[in-house]
DNA sequence: GAAAAAATTGCAATATTATAACATTTTTAT
DNA sequence: ATAAAAATGTTATAATATTGCAATTTTTTC
C-alpha cells in the first residue's frame, strides 16, 4: 500500500491560487482575455498534480451545473492556455496539466509515476543541452521538444516495489 | 521547394529488407510469430521513413486486395511489433515507425521533420545519461523514456528556411 | 496422428479523443 | 451606436483505439 504523496499532503489551495494569479498576470501583460471559461478550465486542470484528459474536464465543468459545455468549448480554451504557456499537453497520455513555471516558453521535461500518476514538470538544463547539442551533430534545428519519463514517484517507488 | 531527401535518395529497399531479415531472425531468438500479416504490417511500416499510422496500414493492406482487416487486426499486429522493439509508437503523432536497432531493448531519442516527416531515431548516449542524472536527482526510477524532437532536417532546412 | 490447448485472426460494435462548420453572443474598437 | 473581432454554443462527424466473442490456425501433449 501506498502513503499519501508530497502532493497529497502539501497545501494544494496555493497551487491553484498561484496558477490563477500567475495566469492573470500573464494574460494581462500579453493582452489575452482570460475569460470565465478558460479560468474555470485552468483551474481544473490545477485540481490535482495529475494530467487530466479533455473529457474529464468537460465532466468536472459539467457537474459545476453552470451548463454543459460541449468538446470543442474544451479544447479550445486548453488550446488558449496552451498557447499562452499556462498548461502543457502530454501526448503519451492525451492529457493536460498545469504549467510550473508559465510565462516565459520554456523547453522542459516530465517525469510521470505509472502508479500514481503524479507528474511533476522538470527544467533540467543538462537534458536540454544535450538535446541541443544531439540535433545539432545531425544538422537537425529544433522546433521544440516533448520529453516524457515515465516510471514511479519517490513515493510509489519506496511503498510498492 | 525542397530537394529529395536523403531517404529519397537512398537504396530504400534494403532498408525493408534488413528490417524484415532482422525481424525474422528477433523472432526465432524470442521463439515469436512473425506470421504474414505481421510481417505485412512491418513492411508497411518500413515503406518510408515517416511515421505511419494505423488507419493509413489498414488502408495499405487493404489495397493489397488480401481481404480488408478491422481496425484491431493491425493494432494487434503493431502491438506485437511494438512488444518485440520491431516498431515504435510516436505518441505526439499517433504514429508508427521501424526500429533501426530492434532486438536489445533500448533508450532512443526521435528527430521529427515538421516539413516533411522523415523521422531519424538516434540513441545519444548523452542525453540518456542526462535523463537518468535528472531523474536520480528526484529519486525518480525511470522505466522507460519518450523522447520527440520536432523541428526541421537538414534537407528542409536548407530548402525552406 | 488425433485431441486438447494455445495463439492468431476475423468481425461487429463501441469507446475515446479531437475537429469542422456554422450560428449566436459578447467584447472591443471606431 | 455601430461595425468588427473575439469568444462561445451547438450539431455533427472525423480520427484513433479497444472490447468481446467467434472462427481459424498452430502448437503441444498424449
Amino acid at each position: 500500500m501506498s502513503g499519501p504523496t508530497a502532493y497529497e499532503r502539501h497545501d494544494h489551495h496555493r497551487c491553484i491560487d498561484d496558477a490563477l494569479l500567475a495566469a492573470r498576470r500573464i494574460c494581462k501583460s500579453k493582452g489575452a482575455r482570460l475569460t470565465e471559461l478558460r479560468e474555470r478550465v485552468l483551474t481544473k486542470v490545477w485540481q490535482s498534480h495529475r494530467p487530466l484528459g479533455a473529457y474529464a474536464i468537460l465532466e468536472m465543468l459539467a457537474k459545476e451545473g453552470l451548463g454543459h459545455p460541449a468538446p470543442p468549448t474544451v479544447y479550445r480554451a486548453l488550446d488558449f492556455l496552451q498557447e499562452l504557456g499556462l498548461v502543457h499537453r502530454l501526448s503519451s497520455l492525451n492529457a493536460y496539466i498545469g504549467c510550473d513555471d508559465p510565462g516565459k516558453p520554456h523547453d522542459c521535461q516530465f517525469l510521470i509515476c505509472r502508479q500514481c500518476q503524479v507528474t511533476v514538470e522538470v527544467a533540467a538544463a543538462e537534458v536540454s543541452k544535450a538535446l541541443s547539442r544531439c540535433a545539432e551533430k545531425r544538422d537537425f534545428s529544433i522546433d521544440h521538444s516533448n520529453v516524457e519519463i515515465v516510471g514511479y514517484c519517490p513515493n510509489c517507488r519506496d511503498h510498492t516495489q
